[in-house]
DNA sequence: GACTCATTCTTGAAAGTTGAACTATGTACG
DNA sequence: CGTACATAGTTCAACTTTCAAGAATGAGTC
């Protein structure tokens, strides 16, 4: 049993707690589906693989290597392989050997790929903003990205390092 | 051209907002996965699932029409009926014929899939708990509540009456 | 060098999702 | 009634994601 085995009777969720979790799952599942929607309707793909060449347009030489890539979208290395294969026979994308670890390969962001990307930004800052920034007030705004820079903290994959910190 | 499509320069986001947004990227999706594994590895099922047993559990006679269910979850019908016929070769929901709308379907939660959810809602809530309750503070809780609230409001699928009031 | 283990990335199959097409039934209206 | 259209739910094919292997290279140790 770990930690979280002991049988002792849970603390639910107060009532509050559940319409803040409710209201969370709706809200963030339902900006997924609009953002996810917009940009295949418009740039043909799904927002996480718009998010990937984003990732791109921002590195220097707009390229990455892909365990780098995969760990600044948050995604497995699995999943970014078939991504990038996608991308890559879109044009968006090219993949190139690093010469410093033969393992190693680069995603880069082709021009055709950055088009893209300038195409459909406006579009996608648009739905953002409508969703989001243009709902909220400046307080909120506030409050939002401390709050989800709490919880992205404890769920940060943990590193070797970092890894278990109550068995230690 | 539609509303979105003036090309006036964009209103890009500010340096605030872009970080706010990263933000909110990073901890929804981690927070996604990491449901999606737990409940996988515990109840075999992902989150989205889990979420339709739940709906169920709280239904009079524990049952929805698919419709119902599908709005209240979020997501499609044709989504829907994958999870249900999955979830119904699991044994925990069986589907019934609506006896005054021949087209109409109840997906009814089974005693075991009920048992299902006594099993693992200890484990599910702890997880949410751990990586949100338990790391916002009361004032935090709250204002999360109300920005999720307010974004909520503005992607609610538009209803006949509610539509496009710009153009009316 | 040879052994072992770690890391990088890919692959393949199974599971899940999507959007459009389809069936069947209900509803409105002449 | 009959026509037209709306709604409920399913199905199919294409696509995406996951998980468990697998191939190749790097790094540490003797």
């Amino acid at each position: 049993m770990g930690p979280m085995g002991d049988m002792t009777e849970p603390r639910w969720l107060t009532d509050e707690e559940q319409h803040v979790w409710r209201a969370y799952l709706h809200a963030t599942t339902l900006l997924e589906d609009h953002l996810d929607r917009q940009l295949q309707r418009d740039a043909g793909m799904p927002h996480v693989y718009y998010g990937l060449l984003v990732q791109l347009s921002q590195a220097p030489r707009r390229r990455l290597r892909m365990t780098e890539l995969a760990r600044s979208a948050k995604i497995t290395r699995s999943r970014l392989s078939h991504a990038i294969a996608r991308l890559e026979k879109n044009g968006w994308v090219r993949r190139e050997n690093c010469p410093s670890d033969k393992r190693g390969q680069f995603a880069q962001l082709t021009d055709e790929g950055m088009e893209v990307l300038r195409r459909n930004a406006p579009g996608h800052v648009a739905a953002v903003r409508q969703a989001m920034f243009d709902r909220l007030s400046a307080d909120q705004v506030e409050q939002l990205g401390a709050i989800m820079r709490v919880m992205a903290e404890g769920l940060e994959p943990a590193d070797a390092d970092a890894d278990l910190p109550w068995l230690r």
